[in-house]
DNA sequence: AGGGCCATGTAAAGTGTTACATGATTCT
DNA sequence: AGAATCATGTAACACTTTACATGGCCCT
């Protein structure tokens, strides 16, 4: 499952909105703080919503409203519940993902339970690290041989250690302060 | 055009292969230094290649091999060198993208033309810059307001400068030095 | 004769984007 | 009456992944 399915799951194990489609797709409007991360229209919401209700993480009742048509609206099962749980629970694996799927977990996190939101930046910390270690690693191995191939390969792992470094100094920042902007800090490394 | 299809027409113009299919898919095999960056199955590249000979910017002629099975060959046209020059002129406009199409970029600028390599890292730069700017700008304006809303969008933010505040010290270092690696650098910013 | 490499694909399924269809209600 | 909002989708297209199909050459 992608993680706008997840993220679907999160919102409505938050009760923050009435459970059916229309409603869901305003967290990720403009304006609202999903759609500063992830971008999901309609369509595609509409579409998740199915699938997870064929995986049997939502059940989706249909809700008549008198005069008004009807809403299908969703809720989320005890199965979609575990599967919500465990994905807050488990780092992401590469730096990349950090940008929108780590994002994803922290806002729920968060929201739901501040220890657990706790523990997945110290586990996100953790793989960041080993992600380091074996970027040196990658390094080491290649410092000899000045030829053109072997300039481009520490290039380029220089900039996956820069961009997983500038990453655990964001992780290590909200584990202790929280608050604290960037704004002022210097560029330097 | 996606990433890859730039690529493909990298590798023609480099002339580092024979030109057909199986010869360029050995560039993005396990080992070869391209598979660092991005990885581009047979059957994703025999279909851009396609693409490509669709809109004009490769040409193929088939080349009979006596007893063997014959080969589709490809080359660069006109009007594939033209967008294949264009394509190495324009920096990326998004910090995520720097990872896969910006380090496309620099691997085939570095060995078409070192002038074209300096001025792409240097355009770069100016736009990850105007990124920072941005992002400073839009922190200010959030900085009142202590709410559980304003402390995400304050980490969205925080993070993205930092991954573009990593990239800019990449660069600069590419700039100036180029082959020293940041294996010993401090990880505090 | 069998295994591995050369060489080029097709087929099916998954994933996502864009644009549009539909029709009701509420607001002005 | 007309516009905006509520509410749910379908259709068509674009892109990618995965698995497999095909067949010949080369080496042992």
């Amino acid at each position: 499952m992608p993680p706008a399915a997840h993220a679907i799951l999160g919102l409505l194990e938050l009760d923050e909105s009435a459970g059916h489609g229309y409603d869901l797709a305003r967290h990720f409007a403009d304006g609202a703080p999903l759609a500063e991360i992830i971008r999901l229209e309609p369509a595609m919401l509409y579409h998740h919503l199915k699938r997870l209700a064929g995986t049997g993480w939502v059940a989706s009742s249909v809700q008549p409203r008198g005069s008004r048509p009807p809403r299908q609206v969703y809720e989320l099962t005890a199965t979609g519940r575990v599967e919500l749980r465990r994905w807050l629970g488990e780092p992401v694996r590469h730096t990349r993902e950090i940008r929108l799927e780590f994002l994803l977990k922290l806002y729920f996190a968060r929201r739901l339970d501040a220890a657990l939101a706790a523990r997945l930046i110290d586990d996100q910390a953790a793989t960041c690290r080993g992600l380091e270690t074996s970027l040196l690693r990658q390094l080491a191995a290649l410092t000899e041989a000045p030829d053109d191939e072997a300039v481009f390969r520490r290039s380029v792992l220089d900039l996956r250690l820069a961009q997983t470094r500038a990453a655990l100094t964001w992780l290590t920042q909200m584990e202790t302060g929280g608050a604290a902007s960037g704004s002022g800090a210097s560029r330097g490394g």
